[in-house]
DNA sequence: TGACACCAATGGTCTTGACCATCGGCCGAG
DNA sequence: CTCGGCCGATGGTCAAGACCATTGGTGTCA
């Protein structure tokens, strides 16, 4: 056995010594203390943050996590999604309206329906080929002034949290099968009812406020979900993350 | 940006030269090329081992495998994840055959394709209706005399375990969005050409050989995955689950 | 009393250097 | 010619140390 499984182990049983939330000790601490260096325990610390045991804080400290009972799953956003493969992402703004959130938006964001929205819809890009489309609803309150422009080159997560002070805490998205039709179809490059996916995700800040109702539409012939089953032992966790057709 | 994330990139762009198979230069060459420390080289190449991009062999080199590229996600049996719903699960077996492998399947359970598998096509029921319609094949090397009846009731995993002794240690699946054929849209009771899941999967034996290749239609619209995101800045890793229309 | 600046502690990253374990080819013995 | 052992190259692991970036508290100054 290595070190650093023997120090994993270690690790684990001072997880189950603390309660949710509870610091473990710092990591040169916790190296001296287990005799090996800041590296291995931080290779072992490594693996459980990657499965969700833990959490790290920069400057703070690494504390227990909420255990995620079942499975796991990274999502990354598009534009990081795209650039870990070398491909150039990009994005096309088709339209930027100001209208009245509507029933189902408004039950979305957890608004009034007479509630002012953004709709922006935007065409995602690999390489200069569409991947997607994508219809964002977000409370104009929350971003007042918001034009066009602003979504063309910047990350639009950076652009809340460095414009708006907007942070993302939590979100749920659902994922199930589609086709296309004529509009997507068209901006797509895909045959008509050709196969998609359609994700439909709304994020909230950390007080519980619904930032955002996004309905996307991903070609289904050039992106694909791959799930890794490991069967490890204990609580069962696995990462994650989300990939294109090979 | 992280020098570990330039390499990263630089390595990337690597591999995009080279074919399947193909070596990558060694850690220490290449660590030497980029101008990082080994440990530096490693920390990337880590990332794009777990992600699938490259494989190690210990004493050999390091090579590109199979682009599987990205991602991940824990998955449960039809069984498991019905009975977590509350809901009763249960299985009709349609047909089973003694056939040759061919060459699809021969390549999926990494195989001779004139080998025998047995084809087992099941139409997976939550509380008595229709939900999925699947196509199994194992080796029937590895379950002597597997007959319909031990299949209704029991699960396949239970009975690989308890009556021959396979263990599934880990295993692959994608998802893709398909539409339903004819024969499926009759048997799962929705109209034809309607949007499903089409999950494909093998399992293997820690021992690596491969037990089954599994592919199976799911409803679209009875059927929906769930992906709960949970924070984290930068890695933004998100827990997972799976789940049905609510 | 309040706001601001500072600073210690923490996690994040990276380097240099070392030794172990495994694989596969080379070369010598038979 | 064949077999077997040796050995170089590779990946696997680990140490000790250094510096950066962020956080959060503390102390000072207005």
């Amino acid at each position: 056995m290595t070190k650093q499984e023997q120090i994993r182990q270690r690790v684990v049983q001072l997880i189950r010594q603390l309660g949710v939330g509870e610091a473990i000790p710092s990591e040169r601490r916790l190296s001296t203390d287990l005799g090996v260096s800041r590296l291995t325990l931080r290779a072992a610390l490594d693996e459980l943050v990657r499965e969700g045991y833990l959490v790290r804080r920069h400057g703070s400290g690494t504390f227990v996590s909420e255990p995620k009972i079942a499975q796991q799953l990274t999502l990354t956003s598009f534009t990081e999604d795209m650039r870990r493969r070398g491909m150039v992402a990009d994005s096309r703004t088709i339209s930027l309206e100001n209208v009245h959130a509507g029933p189902q938006v408004a039950r979305a964001l957890n608004i009034s329906p007479a509630d002012r929205v953004f709709q922006i819809r935007r065409l995602r890009l690999a390489d200069g080929e569409p991947m997607a489309l994508e219809t964002l609803h977000v409370p104009v309150s929350l971003v007042p002034g918001l034009t066009a422009p602003q979504l063309e080159h910047a990350s639009w997560y950076e652009l809340l949290e460095d414009r708006y002070n907007v942070v993302i805490a939590s979100g749920l998205q659902t994922i199930e099968p589609t086709v296309t039709n004529e509009e997507e179809s068209e901006l797509l490059h895909v045959p008509l009812h050709s196969p998609a996916f359609l994700f439909e995700r709304t994020s909230q800040t950390p007080g519980g406020r619904t930032v955002e109702y996004v309905r996307s539409i991903y070609r289904g012939d050039r992106y694909r979900l791959v799930a890794e089953l490991s069967q490890r032992r204990e609580p069962s966790v696995t990462p994650l993350a989300i990939g294109e057709r090979g």
